[in-house]
DNA sequence: TAATCAAAGGTCAAAGATAGTCAAAGTCAA
DNA sequence: TTGACTTTGACTATCTTTGACCTTTGATTA
C-alpha cells in the first residue's frame, strides 16, 4: 500500500471516529507520515475532492486546520424525492429542518428558505421550488 | 484552536449572557488570555465587524471599555426596502449575488434561494418572499 | 484654570504559523 | 518504453501573534 493510500485509509479512520468530518492540520499530519505536507494535499484532491462526495474547508495561519466532510447529497435526494406535485408549509418546514439538523444548512439559510416558502401561495409552486432547491449541486 | 478562536468563543459568551452585547475592559481581556492587548483588536476587527453584523463602540482613559453589539443587518435592509410589490427573477438575482458577495450568504445558500426563487411563477411573490428573507432576524 | 500625569484603547508593520500551487522527478504496471 | 499515478520541494498566499509607538480621556497638581 503507496503512501497515499495509507493517508486515505488514516483520514477514513478519522471521519469514522467523528461521524462525518475528519479536521487535522496538514503539518501535523505530514508529521505522521514523514512526508511533506504538500502530500496531504495530494491525497485529498485525488481522493476527498467533490466527485467523491466530499467537501474540502480550511484556513491557514496559528491554529490553522483542514476539515473534510461528506456531502450530505443523500439526504437531499432523498427528500426530494419523496416530495410530490404538492407540497405545504408544514411539510417543506420538515425538510428544511431536517437538513438543518444534520448541519447541511446552517441556521441563517435554513431561516430564510422558510421565509421564502412560506411566502409562496400555491403548494404546487412550493414542491417546484423547494425540488429544484434541493436538486441544486453544490 | 487558536487562540483568536479562543478569544472569539469568549466575547460570544459574554453576548449570550448580556444578550445583544459585550462589554469589556482590553486589557482585563488580554490579561485572561495572557495576550497583547492588541490581540483583542485583531479579534474585533476579524470577528465582530460590520459585515458580520457587529457594531464597536470603545473609549480610552480611565475606566474605558470597549462594547461589541449586534446590529440589524444594514445591507439586508438596504435591499428589502428597494424591493417594491413586484420582482423578476433577474432583479432577485442581483441581490442574491449582491449578498453572496459581501460574505452575507455562503455559495450554497445562494444557490438554494435562487432555485427557489426561480422557481416562483408570480413577481408579486417573489417580491413578498424575498422581502420576507430578507427581514427575516437571525 | 492650565499643565501634567497616568490609564486606557488604537494603529500598523514585522515576524511567525499554516495551508495552497505547480512543476519536476520518481515509481510502477501494462 | 510509456503513461498514469505519486512524491518532493521551492515558491506563494493567507491568517495570527507580537510589540513599538500614538492618541484620547480622566484625575491630579501647580
Amino acid at each position: 500500500m503507496g503512501l497515499s493510500d495509507k493517508i486515505e485509509a488514516f483520514i477514513n479512520e478519522l471521519m469514522r471516529d467523528d461521524a462525518d468530518f475528519a479536521e487535522f492540520g496538514r503539518n501535523e499530519l505530514a508529521d505522521i507520515f514523514g512526508c511533506v505536507p504538500s502530500q496531504i494535499n495530494y491525497v485529498i484532491s485525488t481522493r476527498f475532492n467533490q466527485q467523491k462526495g466530499y467537501s474540502v474547508e480550511s484556513r491557514r495561519g496559528g491554529g490553522g486546520y483542514i476539515r473534510i466532510s461528506r456531502i450530505k447529497d443523500g439526504k437531499r435526494t432523498e427528500f426530494a424525492e419523496k416530495i410530490g406535485d404538492e407540497c405545504d408549509f408544514e411539510s417543506a418546514k420538515k425538510i428544511i429542518t431536517g437538513l438543518f439538523e444534520i448541519g447541511d444548512l446552517d441556521r441563517k439559510a435554513a431561516k430564510m428558505l422558510l421565509a421564502v416558502l412560506q411566502a409562496i401561495e400555491s403548494d404546487k409552486t412550493r414542491a417546484k421550488a423547494l425540488k429544484n432547491a434541493l436538486i441544486e449541486r453544490m
